[in-house]
Formats: structure tokens, C-alpha cells, sequence
DNA sequence: GTGAAAGCGCTAACAT
DNA sequence: ATGTTAGCGCTTTCAC
């Protein structure tokens, strides 16, 4: 299916009168090429029309100059800026961004991995949060290829991660609550098996440690960060009788679940009870009350990790094996004084 | 950047014993092969962990296996989960999705064309409503790439188009409101650049002539499809003074918009207002009043287009123009009948 | 049913 | 500064 015949290196040599290595050296070095030979040959694509052919200098190169991005979901509010990020970067240097949507399907991620085993990406990023199943198997035992971790780090392996910095960025939230009056405020969404779920805890702990409240074990309620979960501890919550001024949820989509529990409930938001997100998805602006919350960098976190990856293949050394960027307190109409 | 030396053709045919021609019909054209022969040629492949090195088979092919999608912006909610239907047909049938992110900005469409001129991708899905700005020029004045658009029909060009048919679901929406009693039904999102408002209207249009209601032209607002013109919308309504008992909102962002200006006046909805929109976007089952929409078939779409778009690529000839999908009525709570 | 060999378009080593 | 040539790994005639 091609929808024209292409000019090839053959075609610019013949009309520019030289040879194709020259013109390859044209393109790829231009200053190993005299000024008159190169205008010649530049002359000559522009008449042909040529472009590279990808294929070919790839099958010599031995990089296709592509990026696998492994997402469990591309339809993630919380991925998709940082795709964009990932291509912004990428494009810029030259890369292609390949997307792999996985919906956590082991024989989708594996099925993935002929595009790096097959050479047609010559690095990975992973949005999943653990390696791609069927690594370190078969023909892949070897060594990995360059990858990147963003949005979830994984866990005892050692991928470098770009992310928002969980625990500083929970202990600033709930020092906002504080500082607003509140004492009794109730972290929604504990998890032990994630570690996002787990630093946002550790910062909100921490934070309380610092203003010398004491933890209250019922304060704490489970959750998978779901706006259902939310909505479940909230019930819950109601159900023991031990209500807290204010609700700090591990991510906005919990906050979502809280709010509409409480709006059920007909209360006054946030009069009688203040919530506070952390992510800043899109809607959160548009919820009623609108969401305070802690808003990660998602653009920036694609571009760095793109840039590392990048860094990466060209050889270099990471120097660290996480780039934490700290979220930033977007005060809006949630979170209320009290007392 | 190689993480390991990768098995070649040739050591498979080494070790099973015949030549790189047999290994490549034993993958390719498994019949064209004695059982016996075709058994050791599986073996070696499973013992040497060998991948076929898709670079080479493309350039030897002229065709990539892949498919270049354009899209304005990939994080658009509306936009997501057409993506997702897009890969997963073509992960399906073997072939991988390229992102290509142009934030509307020329020179982004023109530089993801390389991919096209650069036999990296064999056919183009469009979102963004128009040819890439750059074709029909230099090299690639020839006929045009394989290609169908989603979301939005490029106009005046041979391109086929999958999406929802925007003037039978605003027809549909618009009836369910006089169904409930009203009459008095704004439409909110007029547009005549925008072919997608254009259609929703017209089907509104319909509607209303077809329940014998006349068209009152102040019933008809000016609107991008933005959230802030949909509040915009509503505050003009009421300094005009001419009031409707429901708004058709053209997408679901505009409609939050109405709401958002509807809750700002402390009005009760949806009993004082019915607020109708078009989409079905994720959080518009989590605003309150959580709304009453037309939902698009995204995934549906996704695939639709993809399979078209192979179709194409395989040389059929397609059938028609337009793959027009029909859009589902949701109910939920922002409309309430009247009168 | 199988093998030998050409060649896809390019880059890079080597020669001049 | 430029040209000649090998070869990246594969598919596909053309012989047998």
C-alpha cells in the first residue's frame, strides 16, 4: 500500500552528481561535506522530494529512534497529560511514541514485547508499576532495555522513576488542613499494597506527628482509589459515628466518592466538612464544592522522564534512581476554617 | 543501545537444519512446509528465542504494520476511549498505533508526516477534522496515505469517516425532553464552523419541528463546546430574560458549564431546570445533578475505524463513506419532567 | 518441498 | 572531501 513512489538516496546522488555515501554524509555530518557539494545535494532532495527511509536506517543503525509506552490505560485523566509530556519530549529529540495499552493484561504486556525484542523501540516507559510480564524469559533474559518508570515506581527492580513526591506532597496537604483549624481529620484510601496509597499515608502521618496529634486508628480507612471507595468511607465513617472535621483522600477520585456521599447526606459543603484531593484531575475544578487539592506536575513529569530515558539510551549513566517533583496546593472551595 | 545480541534468521536455520528461505515460509506460510520440517524449524525458534527483526521485514516488505494516529490533544476525554477501541484492534491484528500529539499547531502535523514519507507507518486515523497541514505539497503531492477520520469528518476530502451520528442522538435527546413535558428548550452550543454542532442542532431542529413546537430563535445560544461557554450561555439567558425549562447542551462539557452557572444561582435542579448533554464523558455521572446525556459508542468507534482503516490497507474498496454509530440515551437525574 | 541468491535503502569502514 | 563496497535481516523469485 504505498501511496507513491518514493525517491530514494539513489535518486538525490544521481541528480546531485555525487556519490550516495555523500549524500547520506549530507544529511547525517554535514560538516564533513564542502559547502558547494552539500547545496548541491540539498538542492537535489528538495527536487525529489526525498525522505530518509526509516526502515533502512534503522535496520543498519540498529535503533528505530521509537519509545514503547506501557499503559494500563491510556484513558486515565491522570496518564493522559503525562503523555503528552512523554511525546512533547520525544518529538522534539527526534523520537516516535508508541502506545501499548495494556487494560493489566499479562498476555498484552507480553505481546508488547516484540516491539522491543523485534527492534522496533529501543526503550520503554512504564506506567504500570511493575516489569512487563514475561520479562526475564525466553529470548529476554538478558539484560533489560533502558526504561523509565513514571507514575508508579517498581518495586525491586532497578527502573529509575519520575514522579510526584508522594510523601511531601501528602504531608503539605494536610498541613494546609491544619493550618485551617482542623485536628480531627480522617485519611480515606489506606493501602498497603500500593505504595503511592502508602507515601500519601506516611506524609499525612507525618504531618499530624508535627502539629502533635495523636493518630486515631479510626481516622484511617481503607481504600483502593476508586471514587467508589470514597464514597464507602464516607458510609462507613457515618456507620462507627466517628466523624472527622475534614477528609484528606488519597487521590481526587476518592474525593469525588466523599463529596457525593456527603451531598447525599444533604450537609453543607464544605461548612460541615472539609475535603481536600490530591492529584488535581480535570474535573476537580468542577465538582461542587470545587476540590482543593495537591496537583502534579503531569506535563513536566512526562518530559523528564522521556529526557532520562533518552539520556538513558545514549548511554549515560542516571544519577539518581528517582526524580521526585513536588505537587503544588491548589486552594479552592473545599477546604474551609474551622474552630 | 542493544540489550542482547538478538537470534537471527539465520542461526534458527542453522540449528534446525535448512535454509533462511525454509525458517521464513516455516513463520510465513506454514503450509507451504513439510510437517517434519516445520516441527524442527519451531523448535530451533523456541530454543534460540529468535524474533522476527521487523525493521528488516519492513524494508524488504514496504510495509511498516503500523498506523500513525493524529489527534489534537490525547488527553480529551471524548477522545481516550476511541484510542483505546483504536489499539485494540489493531494489537489484534498485528499491527501497533504511533501517537501522534499535534496540539493543533501546523508545523506538529507537518513533522508527523515523516513517519508517513518514511515508510514508518502505512496508514493515518485523524481526529483533528483536517488533512495534515503539509499534504498535497513537496513530495507528497502523489495520492494520498490510506486514512479515516474519527471524531470529526474532514470536509471536502475523500475521507471515509466512523463516528456517532450526531443528528439522530440530537434528535433522540431533544425528544426525550418533550417527552417529559417541555417545550420551552434551549440549545445550547450553536456553532457553524464546528460540523458537530452543526449536526446536533439540525437534529434539535428536527425534533422540535417534528413535536409541531416552533423554533424560537433566542432558545438558540452561541457556544465553542467549552465548559465555560456553556456558562457563558446560561448568564446570557438570563440577563436576555428569556427562559427555558430545559437546556440541550450540545456536548457534556458545555452542559456542566450550565450547570455550574445554574448552581451559582442557587436554583434547585433539576427541579427548577432540566439540563439534557451529549457525550457521556466520564464525570458526568458524578456531578450533581449527575446528568442525563447521549452516549457515544467511543470503543465501538475506535474499533470501527481501525477495522476500516485495514480494510483499506489490505486494497478493499470501502463501501461507504460514512460508518455512522447510534448513540445510547442515559438516563440519569438532570432531567425531570414538567408541566 | 527446499535452497541459492538477489535486493529492499541505508550507514560506515576503508580507500583514495 | 568523496567514492566504493559490505552488510544490517529479511522475503521472494527462480531453480531444482
Amino acid at each position: 500500500m504505498q501511496h507513491q513512489k518514493l525517491a530514494t538516496i539513489e535518486d538525490v546522488a544521481a541528480l546531485a552528481g555525487v556519490s550516495i555515501a555523500t549524500v547520506s554524509r549530507a544529511i547525517n555530518e554535514p560538516t564533513k561535506v564542502a559547502d558547494e557539494t552539500r547545496r548541491k545535494v540539498t538542492e537535489a532532495i528538495a527536487r525529489t522530494g526525498y525522505t530518509t527511509n526509516a526502515m533502512a536506517r534503522s535496520l543498519r543503525m540498529r535503533r528505530s529512534n521509537m519509545i514503547l509506552i506501557l499503559a494500563p490505560d491510556v484513558g486515565d485523566p491522570n496518564f493522559s497529560n503525562i503523555l503528552v509530556g512523554l511525546e512533547t519530549e520525544a518529538s522534539k529529540r527526534g523520537y516516535g511514541v508508541l502506545i501499548g495499552n495494556t487494560q493489566n493484561d499479562p498476555a498484552r504486556e507480553t505481546d508488547y514485547l516484540r516491539f522491543i525484542s523485534s527492534n522496533q523501540a529501543d526503550g520503554l516507559i512504564l506506567f504500570t508499576g511493575h516489569l512487563p510480564y514475561g520479562f526475564g524469559q525466553d529470548g529476554t533474559e538478558g539484560r533489560l532495555p533502558p526504561m523509565v518508570a513514571v507514575n508508579e515506581p517498581v518495586p525491586n527492580a532497578e527502573v529509575p522513576f519520575v514522579g510526584v513526591d508522594n510523601f511531601e506532597g501528602a504531608r503539605i496537604a494536610t498541613e494546609h488542613l491544619i493550618s485551617q483549624g482542623h485536628r480531627r481529620i480522617a485519611f480515606v484510601g489506606r493501602s498497603s499494597a500500593r505504595e503511592v496509597n502508602r507515601l500519601r499515608e506516611e506524609g499525612y502521618r507525618r504531618a499530624l506527628a508535627g502539629a502533635g496529634i495523636a493518630i486515631d486508628p479510626r481516622m484511617i480507612i481503607d481504600g483502593d482509589g476508586t471514587t467508589e471507595s470514597g464514597r464507602a468511607a464516607a458510609e462507613l465513617m457515618f456507620v462507627r459515628d466517628a466523624l472527622p472535621t475534614a477528609f484528606f483522600c488519597v487521590n481526587d477520585a476518592t474525593a469525588l466518592g466523599v463529596i457525593i456521599s456527603l451531598n447525599a447526606r444533604h450537609y453543607d459543603l464544605p461548612r460541615q466538612f472539609s475535603i481536600m484531593g490530591f492529584d488535581d484531575i480535570s474535573f476537580s475544578s468542577f465538582v461542587t464544592p470545587s476540590l482543593t487539592t495537591m496537583k502534579q506536575p503531569r506535563h513536566r513529569i512526562g518530559e523528564a522522564a522521556m529526557e532520562l530515558l533518552l539520556a538513558l539510551l545514549a548511554g549515560e549513566k542516571p544519577r539518581e534512581q528517582q526524580v521526585l517533583l513536588r505537587a503544588e496546593l491548589i486552594v479552592r472551595n473545599s477546604v474551609t476554617r474551622v474552630g
